[in-house]
DNA sequence: AGTTATTTGTTCGTATGTATG
DNA sequence: CCATACATACGAACAAATAAC
């Protein structure tokens, strides 16, 4: 006999009216008081409700005169956290993951180059643009590089790829970050120039070769993640 | 100031003692009570905590006198429920579901066939037994379906791939079943012999061939889904 | 700058329900 | 069927934080 407790129950109520939309991100949930009255249930059994609710970013609670709970939009690291869980507790290795997200981009760049459109263009040029700016500054040009990536994926039009390279995304540079701290030394310049020539295949519209090219250039990274540990464990925790 | 709240901390410490696998699936937590006095803390902070990790299915909690609150591994279905959140909250369609899932497939296809085992193609054959038993059986035939195309991905050897593809796979099914009640006619005789078939370019060595072939099969699939809703959105929750 | 009102965070005590033996 | 052990739920109270006055 299977019977849902009260809270879980309050709390997928609200979620629903979040993901639903009829509540937009920033807008205030009614204070503990409105809402005990509102569900007919004890302060307690409440607030066990909001604890879930928050535990999926989807409200962020506030004390003080004009606090209570606020929406927040679904976030993919959250969405991060719960696959990472899973594949930490698989014991998933780092060189499992990039393959992962490596054989997502490839397609995406040769329907891309199939039928690009001149905002598209324009995109991936500021994108470019970024990464020259950020040459000189670490932290700044691995942002760049990663939305480059994020932009061939856009582009593409299907938003659930997109919400899942994001999510992967998310993983896989919180378990890298220990890894950069120490061996740092990314092939900048040459990353950067493989992207204006993918740019450039892209424009021609020459599908084939974009895509080889790209599958060459993830194929370099992964040699490089290789020489580092590929075949160390996620540690998402803590 | 960002001031973790008690029950967050307490959640976190469970979680990691589960994720770690210091505690086993079957595993029961200690009572409340213990809880209690080993946090420090008092019923109602520990029971949010509780709820928490209920709700990310860690732990299900039973009353009675043998009850509690007892271990469960991660369970793509969780993360699955989250991302699909974000997925209903963008307005995510079941064709570029689906497309997403077809991106997936093929690459696993060619490495399988690069370097099959004799235990993997046994495998296989498993497969295709098991479809081949529940041909009168409608719902056991789509599960048997999903479980061929989830061993082409497990056979691949990445867990990454096959956690992600699992959890893909409950948010699809979740949102076509409604689809499938109502214009169930899927074409399932020529789905399984398009399986056989790929197993025999797998078995012989034909990477090229297997992954073409499972293409056009993906490519037949997405006609049908485009027949009836494929521009329809998630729905994910009630 | 200090006070105060509002709202959440945390705790205690108690009563109820439920499964086990 | 009863007693026990445990979670579920409620109510009332105090503590702490925040923003407005």
């Amino acid at each position: 006999m299977r019977v849902p407790k009260t809270a879980e129950l309050v709390a997928a109520s609200l979620r629903r009216v979040i993901i639903r939309g009829e509540l937009e991100p920033g807008d205030a949930l009614p204070p503990e008081s409105a809402l005990m009255e509102q569900f007919g249930i004890s302060r307690p059994t409440l607030r066990e409700a909001i604890r879930v609710l928050e535990s999926e970013a989807l409200i962020s609670v506030r004390r003080g005169v004009h606090g209570g709970a606020r929406v927040n939009a679904p976030d993919p690291m959250v969405a991060a956290r719960y696959l990472g869980l899973i594949l930490e507790y698989r014991g998933t290795t780092l060189g499992e993951m990039f393959q992962l997200v490596a054989s997502i981009e490839p397609p995406c760049v040769r329907q891309l180059a199939g039928r690009h459109t001149p905002s598209g263009i324009g995109r991936l040029h500021e994108a470019l643009a970024t990464e020259e700016e950020a040459k000189d500054d670490p932290a700044a040009l691995a942002e760049a590089k990663a939305a480059f990536h994020a932009t061939l994926v856009e582009l593409n039009g299907n938003r659930a790829m997109l919400a899942l390279h994001e999510t992967l995304q998310c993983i896989f540079y919180q378990a890298k970050s220990p890894h950069i701290a120490t061996g740092g030394k990314t092939g900048t310049r040459r990353d950067h120039e493989e992207h204006v020539k993918l740019v450039k295949l892209i424009q021609a519209g020459e599908a084939d070769e974009a895509e080889a090219h790209w599958r060459r250039h993830i194929s370099r990274m992964e040699k490089e993640l290789n020489a580092s540990g590929a075949n160390t464990r996620l540690e998402l925790l803590d």
